[in-house]
DNA sequence: AGAATAAGTGGACCGTGGTCCGTTTAGGTG
DNA sequence: CACCTAAACGGACCACGGTCCACTTATTCT
């Protein structure tokens, strides 16, 4: 669970909603001094260990530093504020997600066709995404920092290109947008859970989306 | 500046359904007590007065008590919490909108055909959202709220009943929600603010998703 | 009218997210 | 090795959202 992830980003208050952060592009490549690096594992772990225990929402920045055996200064420092340690700790479960589709088997990775590939990614993320809503809604306090988040961008490309290569009409990034939109936690959490859809039917729009947005002129 | 709120409101909601949360705030209009309505909009006032002298960031809910001359207590059994506060100061504007599309003139109200209301739709939500998008930003704490708020059942019901009556294929309610995802404000700023997307690029895909989606078969 | 009761009120109180700043330490340099 | 600087640390501190509950008041009933 070492992986990358944004220091922090300043935060903002005078004026009102967040400013365009320059968009952190990769998270925190910048090397960590030994202890830094080693307290930011602690921390995951530590965050990791309790979440197993008890809800995210339960999930108090003191306990984890406590839990970590450091500072909550440090918790702080480190991932800038509560958002950002979830982020983080979603950042890492995410790669598995994106190896399968940006290098794993077909029909999800490279090897099918585009059309294909967009019908099995609407399925793949909705499963995974099922897993993970608790902390994924959990991280969701500031609505804007969605679009900063960069496994979201690597989405976006992905199926932005897709469509390219089906030769979709239209404008590939923002029918990007609409198709991720369709599948984004919130919406299916509020859909399947609160209104008890079956995800069947889910993926039965998903992959008419698809046939009417992704098809060729 | 400061407008006069409606004491409360119940608007007719068609086909009115679940119920599984602790109970939105805003649609509680069973008849209030003399002076708790006097309070409600005595806070909205409130709360309105002080938006327009600083950023929605800003507004607490203690400053809004005091300006009101009420306790804090009141405020939050009145509104529930923060976003239920400023829901209700949404509402209120959001009404003018919905008449617009329920029951003004053509091509955006009846008279026109369900396609033609499509099309006008997105751009109508789109420059209504504009203007509000601090006030909504500010609200959304909770990614599931959104899906309880009345205003957004009443477009999710009105947009499916266009689709059905221009014959689309597929889901109408999911494609509802397809088509509302689009023009979703924090979507909608990220791409205009933060990534200084032109307006009329957005319109332009709306009218191109609303030509893909709600085409006859 | 007065009594009964449900609804409304206010502000002390609490927990948590987030900040601040004096102190400590990693790790480079001569 | 001693020294120096920037990075990291920690925990006291603060503000705000939200809760609680003893008290007040509108409304209904007889």
């Amino acid at each position: 669970m070492t992986d990358s992830v944004a220091p922090t980003s300043k935060l903002p208050e005078p004026g009102e909603e967040r400013r365009n952060l320059p968009l952190a592009p990769t998270d925190e490549p910048h090397q960590l001094r030994a202890d830094a690096a080693r307290n930011r594992t602690l921390l995951l772990d530590a965050a990791s260990r309790l979440l197993s225990g008890c809800g995210a929402a339960d999930l108090t920045m003191e306990s984890v530093a406590a839990a970590a055996g450091v500072g909550k200064g440090t918790v702080f420092r480190r991932f800038g504020d509560r958002a950002g340690l979830l982020i983080a700790l979603l950042d890492h479960r995410e790669k598995q997600l994106q190896a399968a589709f940006l290098s794993g088997p077909p029909p999800l990775g490279p090897g099918a066709s585009a059309a294909e590939r967009l019908h099995a990614f609407g399925p793949a993320v909705l499963r995974h995404e099922r897993d993970q809503h608790a902390l994924i809604l959990a991280s969701r306090t500031d609505p804007l920092r969605n679009y900063a988040v960069p496994a979201l961008h690597l989405r976006i490309n992905h199926i932005a290109m897709l469509l390219r290569q089906a030769n979709a009409t239209g404008d590939p990034e923002l029918l990007a947008h609409t198709l991720l939109g369709f599948i984004d936690t919130a919406l299916v959490h509020h859909l399947t859970v609160e209104r008890g859809m079956p995800l069947e039917r889910l993926e039965e729009a998903w992959h008419h989306l698809v046939t009417r947005l992704g098809a060729t002129a």
